[in-house]
DNA sequence: TGCGATCCAACTGGATCCAATCTACATGAC
DNA sequence: GTCATGTAGATTGGATCCAGTTGGATCGCA
């Protein structure tokens, strides 16, 4: 999240973003669902996180709001929230909608590739390869996902974005789970490499490799979760 | 919603689905911004809604947590919620998004589409063109998508769907101010017979005629909203 | 009259309090 | 001993209360 002032440079220059304590409440819950310390199944009660943050329960309760809405948990009435579970067809699923949606958007993002989109894209790359070496899984995770959207960005389209970035944060806790267990992110890596010198020569083609890309990340973590999920019957 | 019953029947036969204040508050004010009563901008304040509906502005908070992860209204810190405004080119984009899953969804639901399937499908045409004919905007808005859903549901994408029902609920609004402006639903009465019939025959070219009835829609729905953002510049 | 500082009303944000509901355990009847 | 019922503790749902922010109105001053 150190890249906020990359992000927003077509913003107004100085505009602090101020948050509401809700919101900050469920990034911060986002990030630690994320991070696997909340698992699938367990428990979030609103006093304990009221406790942690040193807050009424009010905040939580509205930050468990905006948190059901993203799909990371279910409540039910006067039974509390637990950190959602997705079935395996519906992780493929969302791989599969990603596929679609990426093809899409980076098909009409490759007329508007810039250099200097290009540059910065080549910088993300370069960040994730670190991290990914310094096992640094939370970050492998978030740039992952940067270095796809600042392929699409140029593409000025808001809304698919926003839905793909949904769709990520949904995702993107099976991927730590992967990257936990497996070391099967050199394809990835070899691949993203591929994926920003195609994109460098504007390859049309680029456009069914980066399906291949995501498919194929979907099956490898399907491959990784179901061993694990038969082993360790907590689903 | 008075098809609750048949789309539950598979779950258990006497199942109760209790919902929490903030739950029906969401839904019902939902309902109002579709229906136009609060319109682009409209400002929402905590307490007047809660007057209105007798509580207090706490499940009203919560249930404006709701709408704004659902993108129908957003809110700034100590400076209340307004209905949100979609860029004519955000609208569009939501159309083609629509084409996109739904010609994607639609193919895969052919394979698995039964005959009961096609008859409940049959069934909502049905009461979609009483609707219109009655001129009862709500019920069309309503009962257009519940056609096109139940076209999708056998495909048992449930990602998919839930995204697609998240686009519907935002391009809803703009739909029946269509609807209250012009009168083009005619040539959509006609297509929607004509997608019933193809997949009766399991013709795959419903396919893509699906997708021109979703862009011809969005088409048409534009043009009406232009003639009238550009005569009343409220946006 | 025009500009600016100050004050006030309206509203939202957050805390605390009370009521409703669920879970688990204990008690008692058969 | 087992099953049903009752009850207490835990937890959520909703109301009320207080604090902080915003935006506009008012007043003062040049």
């Amino acid at each position: 999240m150190d890249n906020m002032l990359e992000q927003k440079k077509q913003r107004s220059k100085y505009r602090l973003q101020r948050q509401s304590l809700p919101e900050a409440l469920s990034e911060s819950l986002r990030e630690r669902i994320l991070s696997g310390e909340f698992k699938e199944g367990d428990p979030l009660i609103q006093e304990a996180i009221a406790a942690e943050y040193e807050c009424s329960r009010m905040p939580v309760r509205e930050a468990f709001r905006q948190l059901e809405a993203a799909g990371l948990i279910v409540s039910k009435i006067h039974k509390g929230a637990i950190v959602s579970t997705l079935p395996s067809e519906q992780i493929m699923e969302l791989f599969e909608l990603r596929a679609t949606l990426e093809c899409d958007i980076l098909s009409r993002s490759l007329e508007h590739l810039s250099d200097e989109d290009l540059a910065h894209s080549a910088q993300i790359l370069k960040r994730l390869e670190v991290a990914y070496h310094t096992r640094d899984i939370a970050r492998v995770g978030t740039l992952n996902w940067e270095f796809h959207r600042s392929l699409y960005r140029p593409a000025g389209r808001i809304q698919t974005l926003a839905i793909l970035q949904g769709i990520n944060v949904q995702i993107d806790r099976y991927i730590r789970i992967q990257l936990l267990l497996t070391s099967g992110f050199e394809e990835a890596e070899r691949e993203h490499r591929q994926i920003l010198s195609m994109c460098k020569d504007r390859d049309r083609q680029v456009v069914e490799f980066m399906r291949g890309h995501i498919i194929r990340a979907g099956h490898n973590l399907l491959e990784a979760l179901n061993k694990r999920r038969v082993s360790d019957p907590a689903a």
